[in-house]
DNA sequence: TGCCAGGCCGGGT
DNA sequence: ACCCGGCATGGC
């Protein structure tokens, strides 16, 4: 892989696509929200939970942090796992307050490494939640890696399969400018490619705008298979 | 009807 | 340093 190689990819992608203009989100705050709601999560379960939030005004860093854990847990059901996301919201919000005054803005001000390095540390922020609100939140430029991610990056030879989330991440970062707008549109592109053609168990690379990226003999199994 | 969805944690090898 | 079970809802 070389950084043409990686812009010809993004090429093929915005050509079949379009823009994507994530993230879905009225505000900061509702987009660190979303990133935690999502973890394993299909995106449609996660809005309405944000829908449940805002009719009942609790989209907000001090509502969130005030409420009865059992009472938010309830409104973000729909998103699943909602017992222990109502944990993580709590901790997130709890951090932004201690360490921002629950500020979305002071929290951009700071800097990423720094960012990143205290999302991580927040009980239920791993790395691929941590890299979405630094990007779509923050605006900060980093790579966010997800299964989608993974899939396409092995089934096309780019990368070894047992690769790790920071490798993979790596992979991505040293090939791609570093620059917010294309970082954000090459992460959402790849997950498009992941829910039409790049399947697990069922890679329709027939119809796939990468289909010429494939390697000789055809795509790559993650599983070695 | 089982599989999947924009993961992460904690306990066990 | 990995490996695995648990966490939970809704759509196709």
């Amino acid at each position: 892989m070389t950084g043409e190689r990686m812009k010809s990819v993004f090429a093929a992608l915005f050509d079949h696509f379009g823009a994507q203009n994530w993230w879905p989100g009225d505000s900061p705050f509702e987009i660190a929200v979303g990133a935690i709601l999502t973890q394993n999560t299909n995106w449609q379960n996660v809005a309405r939970a944000i829908e449940n939030l805002k009719k009942a005004k609790m989209l907000q860093v001090h509502a969130i942090d005030r409420m009865p854990i059992v009472e938010l847990a309830e409104l973000i059901r729909p998103a699943g796992y909602f017992r222990l996301k109502a944990k993580r919201l709590k901790n997130f919000v709890h951090w932004l307050l201690e360490r921002f005054g629950g500020s979305m803005d002071a929290m951009t001000a700071c800097s990423l490494s720094t960012l990143r390095e205290e999302l991580l540390s927040i009980n239920g922020i791993g790395p691929e939640t941590a890299d979405s609100i630094l990007l779509y939140a923050a605006a900060k430029p980093t790579f966010v890696v997800d299964a989608y991610t993974h899939r396409i990056a092995v089934r096309h030879g780019w990368i070894e399969p047992d690769v790790g989330y920071d490798g993979l991440k790596e992979h991505f970062e040293s090939h791609l400018p570093d620059d917010v707008p294309m970082l954000n549109e090459m992460h959402a592109l790849l997950v498009q490619v992941g829910k039409n053609y790049c399947r697990p168990r069922e890679a329709r690379c027939e119809q796939c705008p990468l289909k010429r990226m494939l390697p000789e003999g055809g795509p790559i199994e993650p599983d070695g298979s």
